[in-house]
DNA sequence: CGTTAAGTTGAAGGCGCTCAACCGACGTGG
DNA sequence: CCACGTCGGTTGAGCGCCTTCAACTTAACG
């Protein structure tokens, strides 16, 4: 069933029929949620959220009352709650869908596959550099750069995901309150950014839909380079250009980026 | 040596002499330096980095030219080089003093016992917890707030390394510029905000020395809640209230914050 | 069909940025 | 010893990005 996460781990490497089997027999339970929930992780001991086809982030608010999402969780993507929680921080839905929570000590199963272990231990490097990068584009960019920053990255991990389509257009439940909670700015202002990148034919966002017009514009403005998403990991040379289709990501990645 | 690690992992939990020998006949090369080093971090495995007794911080060069710091890792500190490397995060040496280089394959070595494990993974989440809320910081404060914030912080880690003296002052090596890059905002616009805490008569950054002048005035402007800090982890019931001085700690907990 | 959520647009004002000049401390080399 | 350069800190001025407030439209939903 979670195609989507597989879809991700294959990134990594070629799996056998046992290792799938591993991942898609994995103990836990589903969890059928809706926009609006918020998650009572309650993993006691830890453990990790799949999301099998439902978008999430893990938000803040703050003391001055306005909520920060600090996170996305796309379709396909795992997360990890260790067993010293940070009470500040919670996990809301964005879209209907099933989640599945696994104890952290089924999640070890998965490490009895060296391979699994790495994509898994991967992953999760993934997600630490990205928490990075967003630091990094709030403090560094502009408006509408934010914007076009976040929407590359988005592109990138559901392409990852396999839910992204003809290069360009995906599913997107993402309001444009959640996105400006995301970027650090009032919806307000994210509207005028969204207006800019509209009308320079760069991205679309409509109909819960998100559009790439013009791939090279939005990472040009974005000062994108998806280096910090580790689609190439630093993995034993002699398995590095194993599997073809990475090729084709490779070129993707020398985007043209601002000058200083 | 390691006396600011010690003085932290003891935070946790009281070790025996045998936790304590481990901790201290780490193997691993010690490294002389000083500020303005990049760590060409060569742990090929991954591995971590324990400040010794100094100051550095990670960053990130933004395609603006704007350096941003993504994180502070204080003496006594630990930063885990995860083998999977984000290249575009380095890390800056910010005083002259000692870091010590640890292979991943030799930190292994610590969790042989249970209690050294959880205590190296308590600060492990401890420090993306603190990554989380710098985010929500520089999404939802304004620069005074900031900085008051960071300060708060700041002080929480350099008492629980055992560098806060008076629980009021310490030494800290950085400079206005850092704390700019750090807090998402102009150097000329962190000194404003500064002197605006100076003139309120609650710290002051003077002589490489951070002085808390009113905590509970500084908490308030920050509305600060060191509940992220995990200061109080989530431990087994049963072994709560074990040790005494956490109760000084808890007193300090409820800090007041800015109303909605 | 009424209500709520999401999106859009306009206007006013302020927070924070850039540019620039100046000062003081410090270290180096003549 | 002094001259000089550099770095960090401080202050002022002007401008512009972004925020808040507000009104209105459109879509979704019971």
């Amino acid at each position: 069933m979670p195609t989507a996460l597989l879809s991700r781990l294959q990134r990594w490497a070629e799996f056998t029929p046992a290792e799938i089997a591993l991942v898609q027999d994995l103990p836990g339970q589903t969890l059928a949620a809706q926009r609006g929930d918020v998650l009572p992780v309650d993993l006691r001991d830890g453990g990790s959220l799949i999301m099998l086809d439902c978008w999430a982030a893990t938000f803040k608010d703050a003391p001055s009352g306005r909520r920060v999402i600090t996170e996305y969780i796309l379709p396909g993507e795992l997360y990890e709650v260790s067993r010293f929680k940070d009470k500040t921080t919670n996990v809301l839905i964005l879209s209907r869908g099933q989640v599945r929570l696994v104890p952290h000590s089924d999640m070890r199963g998965l490490y009895a596959s060296e391979r699994l272990g790495e994509a898994l231990d991967w992953m999760a490097a993934i997600r630490a550099s990205i928490s990075r990068e967003w630091l990094a584009n709030i403090a560094a960019r502009k408006a509408h750069e934010r914007l076009a920053h976040l929407l590359s990255e988005l592109s990138v991990r559901l392409n990852a995901a396999g839910l992204l389509h003809d290069a360009a257009r995906a599913e997107m439940p993402l309001t444009q309150m959640d996105l400006a909670s995301s970027l650090a700015m009032s919806n307000v202002h994210l509207n005028n950014a969204l207006q800019r990148l509209r009308s320079g034919g760069i991205v679309d966002i409509r109909d819960k839909h998100l559009v790439i017009l013009n791939r090279d514009h939005l990472d040009a403005v974005a000062g994108f380079d998806d280096t910090y998403l580790l689609q190439w990991p630093t993995r034993l040379p002699d398995r590095r250009s194993s599997i073809a289709d990475r090729r084709v990501q490779r070129e993707r990645r020398r985007s043209p980026h601002l000058t200083p």
